[in-house]
DNA sequence: CTCTCGATGTTCT
DNA sequence: GAACATCGAGAGG
C-alpha cells in the first residue's frame, strides 16, 4: 500500500452518514495472538442518535449503549439474539450518540484463520455483521475499545471508492423503528461489480 | 434461488 | 416477560 493511514479522531468526529460512506473501501484490522486478520469493508449502516428510532441510543443512555454517548472512534460491541456480536464505531461528538454498524467485509489477510474461526468459507465468511465478528474474533471484550490507537482492532485507509459506486437503501432488521426511520436510505454498500 | 422458523441469553420495561 | 441492528438449516420451486 502506497500510503496507508490509521483512521483517527478527525475521521470519526464527523457526520455519521459521511463516516458510513467513507468506511466503504476502508480496511478493518484485527490483531489476535500475534497474527493479523483483515478485510475491506463493503457494507455499513448509519445510526443517528436521538433523531433515529432505530438507534439503540434513541431513548436514553443505558448501560449497554453508554459507549455511544462518549467520544468518537470507539468500538460499540453488543450481543443480539443471545448469540451474535455486532461491531459499530462511534461517530460525532460527545453527547451525540451516533455510530456506524459494520455489516460486511471482503477478507484480505488471515483467510485460513478466519475460516477456522467461522467454521465456514467462501461467501459465508464475513458477509454479515455477526459473521464478520466471528471471523475476526470480535466479542464484548472489545466494547469500548479505542480503535484510533492502532492496536488489537483498528481501521486503515485502503481503497479509494468513487461516490457513484456506493449504493444506498433501507437498513436491515429494524422493523421496530418508526416508518420514516425504517425507510431512510442509511445502509451503504459497494456495488457488486466494484468488488 | 426463495421462504420460514428455531436457537439463545442479555437488556430493558 | 418481551424484544432483539442475525444466522443457518430445512423445505419447496
Amino acid at each position: 500500500m502506497l500510503s496507508m493511514t490509521i483512521l483517527d479522531d478527525k475521521f470519526f468526529r464527523r457526520s455519521t452518514i459521511a463516516v458510513a460512506r467513507d468506511l466503504i473501501g476502508a480496511k478493518l484490522v484485527r490483531k489476535v495472538n500475534g497474527s493479523i486478520l483483515s478485510g475491506m469493508i463493503t457494507e455499513t449502516e448509519a445510526y443517528l442518535g436521538h433523531d433515529d428510532s432505530a438507534c439503540h441510543a434513541y431513548r436514553r443512555r443505558t448501560p449497554r449503549n453508554s459507549i455511544m454517548f462518549g467520544p468518537p472512534g470507539y468500538a460499540y460491541v453488543y450481543l443480539v439474539y443471545g448469540m451474535h456480536y455486532m461491531l459499530n464505531i462511534v461517530t460525532e461528538r460527545v453527547g451525540n450518540p451516533c455510530a456506524v454498524l459494520i455489516r460486511a467485509l471482503e477478507p484480505i489477510d488471515g483467510l485460513t484463520q478466519m475460516e477456522a474461526l467461522r467454521g465456514k468459507n467462501g461467501r459465508n465468511l464475513s458477509n454479515g455483521p455477526a459473521k464478520l465478528c466471528q471471523a475476526m474474533a470480535i466479542d464484548k471484550t472489545l466494547n469500548g475499545w479505542d480503535v484510533k490507537r492502532g492496536k488489537c482492532l483498528w481501521l486503515e485507509t485502503f481503497r479509494r471508492v468513487s461516490a457513484k459506486s456506493i449504493q444506498a437503501g433501507p437498513r436491515i432488521g429494524i422493523d421496530y423503528a418508526a416508518p420514516k426511520d425504517r425507510d431512510a436510505p442509511l445502509r451503504f454498500w459497494l456495488g457488486k461489480s466494484e468488488i
